[in-house]
DNA sequence: TTGTACGCGTTATCAT
DNA sequence: ATGATAACGCGTACAA
């Protein structure tokens, strides 16, 4: 075959095709297409009829240059360990964020961002409308993120609370719209719990001082317990293994301590360990309460760990949520909306 | 300057902004911008000047537009289950396309398949010009995704062999590119190495019938051990309880076993687990063999664990480079690329 | 080397 | 209700 430039080159069909074929305008093709008002409905018919039969489907270029819409969004990952896939609470906050997206006909454009190096390239692209909205998901400490995100001037919402973003109520920094639970509400409970249980000397395995969210549970476990002594509070890492250090060190302290509550329930996981190495009963001699609820943790524990659940698929539609109607509130003078504090809520279990 | 149409509105410079500014025409900038070829440096300059005053940025819709690339790349991952965000495999290949990616100049955009019900969105979506082709990662029996996929006409690669891709050579079905690692040859590998040890009756814990990686290591073992009896060979379902499951049958049915070989290091850690209560000794009694050497399971296991590795990583880097590939050679009548077969190596530590 | 002019496929604004 | 037609922002033959 000498001629033949078809090969892979199928072109697709255009606008312009179809109103041929249907024998009307672009213009009117381009209405059935869309809402599909205005128009009456023999022509309609044809139109739908002649799309079917070539197979045609919009050129996404072409419709984001004239509406300035791309119908993509950019989730940012800004976490140097790849290890991050293997959290749960990620994965969890990933699925929910991919189920909302599909819900609003959203495309998830994922970046990540591995280290400072990258910060130039995602802000490029950020401002180069590929997509109409960024979803950051910082855990650890964000650095430059959310300056960089917010001199893209692109709506965007963050995950969890960030660093910059004032410790609660009115911001300090620009304020930034996130979403998070009610950390520091959910540690209150927790606390409350045990003081309910009448426990007397209750302990805190503490999360990383770079994550807000174990800063805030702190606080709420301070706000629970204003005459705390320092002694009574350990920090850990997140980890098991950093929760188990960090109940060794709590009892070699305070040995009269009769509860802990941990900021994640990994933490709990490491404390139940050492709490059985010591041959100290749960709850008996010790009461604990995790944080998080996440179900890969607390089904392989014993006893089942009494804690705060938290729901991050939730989470992850609102961060959504709260970003499409920012879209939809553009340049109407709309302020910066509040951050969205979901609810958290105490599972009560045997360890607690 | 009375005009300034600041607002939120603040207009994106265009081309035509930048060509203003410099005292060139559009086209001058464009090339700067792009290769920047055909330039004198001087007025090269005065652009790039101009550009970073005004903070200009090319719009990606128009250059899409009449490039017809979208430098975006689709992954579509199906799997219903989001636990397999948790899968350590699943991250490290996502984490290897990242990179690969990224050296491109390409976006990842994430196509996530929960079930039937979103094939025609996908399809769609594939064929809007989106992206300039896919990857798609199939765990499980991919069901008709490669057929979605072909009928796209997108140039596309598939990870591990997909189910409709013959057993091997040349396959059967319409030809799909695709990246797996040598499964077959390193089963071989593993079980020639325990008959090196002297082991006479060498078991194998199979993987999930739906999956071809677990297939192929199969017909590995039964390569290297032509004679093996069919009660020789238990199915598992690549957990760790499967594995345990599965050596506890095995042991059953054959007391005299000296040897498995498990098609994953998770069997593999599950069938140690049972060893081990049993009151067998690894590698005296029973030499064990996995696959995989993923760190998670291997740096928990005692004693350290003899496998097979595969560069999972690596694996990700190829299917983008074989992509990109396909992508330069579109239209060139290029046949369709052969399937890149990785190789992999046996790790010897004590268990085997 | 640089500039001119056209086309990419849509949507949106007008007439009709 | 429908149809011309002008943007949208850019790349690129082609001309100069």
């Amino acid at each position: 075959m000498p001629e033949q430039t078809p090969g892979s080159g199928t072109a697709r069909p255009t606008l312009e095709a179809v109103a041929a074929r249907a024998g009307v305008s672009r213009a009117t093709v381009s209405r059935v297409v869309n809402g599909g008002a205005g128009v009456r409905e023999p022509v309609a018919e044809k139109v739908r009829r002649a799309v079917e039969e070539l197979g045609y489907v919009p050129n996404h270029a072409a419709r984001t240059l004239v509406t300035r819409r791309s119908g993509a969004i950019a989730v940012i990952i800004a976490e140097p360990e790849f290890r991050i896939f293997s959290d749960p609470f990620f994965a969890q906050q990933i699925r929910g964020i991919s189920r909302e997206l599909t819900a609003h006909d959203s495309q998830l454009v994922l970046l990540w961002v591995e280290g400072p190096g990258d910060y130039e390239r995602i802000a490029r692209y950020l401002g180069g409308g590929h997509v109409d909205g960024a979803l950051a998901l910082s855990l650890h400490d964000d650095g430059e993120l959310p300056a960089i995100v917010a001199r893209t001037k692109l709506p965007s919402v963050f995950g969890g609370r960030p660093v910059t973003a004032g410790p609660e109520g009115p911001p300090a920094a620009p304020a930034v719209p996130y979403v998070d639970c009610d950390n520091r509400g959910g540690a209150r409970a927790a606390v409350r719990h045990l003081v309910s249980l009448g426990r007397k000397n209750i302990a805190h395995i503490a999360g990383p001082r770079d994550q807000t969210s174990a800063l805030d549970r702190a606080d709420g476990y301070r706000e629970a317990l204003p005459d705390a002594g320092s002694e009574l509070i350990a920090e850990g890492a997140f980890t098991e293994e950093s929760g188990a250090r960090a109940m060794a060190d709590l009892l070699d302290r305070r040995p009269d301590l009769d509860a802990v509550f941990a900021a994640n329930d990994l933490m709990a996981a490491g404390a139940l360990a050492t709490l059985r190495a010591r041959g100290l009963r749960v709850p008996r001699d010790v009461a604990v309460v995790g944080f998080d609820d996440m179900a890969s943790v607390v089904d392989r524990i014993d006893p089942p760990l009494t804690t705060v659940r938290q729901d991050v698929e939730e989470m992850g539609r609102l961060m959504v949520r709260l970003l499409m109607r920012m879209l939809s509130e553009r340049d109407s003078g709309a302020p910066v909306p509040e951050p969205v504090i979901t609810p958290t809520v105490l599972v009560r279990r045997a360890s607690a």
